[in-house]
DNA sequence: CATGAATGAGAGTTCATTCAT
DNA sequence: GATGAATGAACTCTCATTCAT
């Protein structure tokens, strides 16, 4: 996660110093780490209360106990808070898709697991904003391409056990590729619905309609399988 | 335009006025709404170049050839710009959508109309960003409410279709809201982990995972109607 | 009053001209100062009803019937018609001291007549900021000298019955014009305190410290004169 | 100064900071009130010049120096710097008063404090507008109740010698009260004369005017205190 | 590391006024 | 005489960011 001005280990030389000023700079790091998460708790509030386009680095700063000038020893721009803020977010993701139950049949646990995601963003919009905020524009330059990749890569994670669960249900790898694709545009839809109050339109509950799509997946897995 | 909120009737002759001054008025007219047509052009274009909030009034006047002040007589503010071009994207859908074959099966009418929804905001991202910018958060007043209702009920047309096609193909009302919903759901998920860039991150073509999407649902209706 | 692009009888020859073309340049006229009468009625209205900082021309425009700039064909700016608003002002403020009760002493007569002065001005405190708006800064030129002396004429004439009063009560032209000078100065006062809301700042009621005032001038007034 | 709302206490050490910190603060401190100043001056340099009206952001800041923005780090709105003018402008007005004579009869003393009340207003018009705009209009919220008091405060306390010479002079606190109030409206009144130009229009001389007032009023005082 | 100060660009919006038609 | 269109300058205020100290 840690990007840009934060001082990782310093740059140069990792073990060969003497052992104290070593020491130091580990404390040093130590305490940095500290105070970028103090800023980062400060902005995950500040969006929260006030949604991203409503959040100014001043106000990052005021509730962090910063002066705004100093946020930049830790961040080297408001895009950079935000990046941290989304792979923090998908961190979170991943917390809530583990705690989901892990037991039972497959097709329970893609119900579990899938749900748990499903879930995660149904309940924490902001969530969601800032997902898209960032894994689209991002105007200047975006996301440096590592940064990108390791998000990718941990929003795949948290899609992995639906993954697994599809191929505990017999389908081959090419297949629960598809079938989870498939799963997590479904949401994602159902997602931006709720939260654009366009579910109501159609007077549905997303999720009913979650369910529905469940049913009807599982309906179409090998039937070996689907004696849950 | 804008601005007297009536002719003030010049003196008195209360019915026939003199055709000659109803023709100029009417001329006024013709040309105020094109100028407002080329400011919304000038808009749209600004707009899809910088991004919804890459553009400012300032842009707009300038591309339309005007200064800031002048887009005032046309557009009471910057959102009213937006409700302005959402209302006509979504003009541009509908018809899209109207010009996809109606002939055929339902099973295929299905596919033409609710594929020529898909595939107009395939084609033009910044359409999917203005329906979510409008839809979603206008701030506090945004939008007023019959703007809003009437917003609504032109995308709602634009999925008409598809719901008619699902009732042909024997569904009951009850149970094509729920189908058209569904189906909306996913185009909006499946277009947005397009326009995201997240699609690739899978290694699926939206395209095909929308065509599984309709065999799968033209499996699962009523047997009846699907010797297409 | 009439004051720049008004015609008032078109600069020249006023009686040397057909009769005919004279007769239509009369009725033209009259009906200019109809429409001259419309506007100021609209501006009126909306500086009663928004001050005279939330007045637009946009708005009196609207309010009537106008379009901006119709209005230049009648008034040369805006202060013009904040200047003819004044005249009109002034005119209401004499006739309302004129309905002032004539009859009865010297005594009787001072307070009615100062009271009625009074009076205007403490029910309508938009005819008091007019007065000092445009009795003093005015921005960039100013009122014409001949206006101005127009208006100090009349402000004057509003406090001749007060005046006569006390030359009635037996006092010179030299002490009646001092007299009436501090009395217009204390009631300006006593206004001012109202209209800024000071006056409850001391608890004090501005009707009585204006019947105050009556009491101990008269007391000072020559002894001959004061039995009323 | 405005910025951060508290130190944060940088870790820990809840009492004892170090005094280099501490004196760094204070020093910082000192200069931003400074620079506040600074700001003031060419607010009140602006406004003196420009009239209330004719002052804007830019040209404060322009005079201070500086960029519009930088303004708001010390002042958060225009009314906040007008706020400020005032309440400085009241200042220097108890300044004026209290450097009146004190010594001597009530009389005398009545006249020294009064008089240097309306010396200061008349010597300084711009003080008067500012007076009157902010004691007035402060469109819907203006400044905060609180502020407002304190003003109101620092006006009353300018007025209080008056009253109390009143009261050494053998009023009690009511009849002080009252003559107080007609003492500050009358010369209120005597200064929107002045300012207007009103007072030319008949030939009187404020000063006179006020003089004679002060004689009228001693008369009515308890003959008791009168022999001064 | 953090501050305090300031920049500079820009935001949306308003308005009196002008002028060709 | 009136319109409709437009100007141009101004407005207050906000913000991410920089940098000397």
């Amino acid at each position: 996660m840690r990007t840009s001005p934060a001082p990782a280990a310093s740059a140069a030389d990792p073990a060969a110093r003497e052992p104290e000023s070593q020491a130091r700079a580990l404390r040093a790091d130590a305490m940095a780490q500290v105070r970028r998460s103090l800023i980062m708790d400060a902005a995950r509030a500040a969006f929260f209360e006030l949604g991203l386009d409503g959040v100014s680095m001043r106000e990052i700063a005021r509730r962090a106990g910063y002066t705004p000038g100093a946020i930049y020893s830790y961040f080297a721009s408001k895009e950079e808070i935000y990046a941290a803020l989304l792979g923090e977010s998908l961190e979170r993701l991943n917390e809530h898709v583990a705690a989901g139950a892990d037991a039972g049949s497959p097709n329970a646990r893609l119900r579990s697991k899938a749900g748990a995601f499903f879930e995660f963003y149904r309940e924490n919009p902001r969530d969601l904003d800032l997902g898209f905020y960032l894994f689209k524009g991002v105007r200047p330059m975006g996301l440096t391409r590592e940064l990108n990749a390791q998000l990718d890569a941990r929003l795949r994670a948290a899609l992995q056990p639906s993954e697994e669960a599809l191929i505990a249900h017999g389908l081959d790898a090419a297949a629960a590729e598809a079938e989870v694709t498939a799963l997590f545009a479904h949401m994602v839809g159902l997602l931006v619905l709720i939260h654009t109050g366009r579910i109501r339109m159609f007077g549905q509950q997303a999720q009913r309609l979650l369910e529905r799509y469940f049913d009807h997946l599982v309906d179409r897995l090998p039937a070996s399988a689907r004696a849950d």
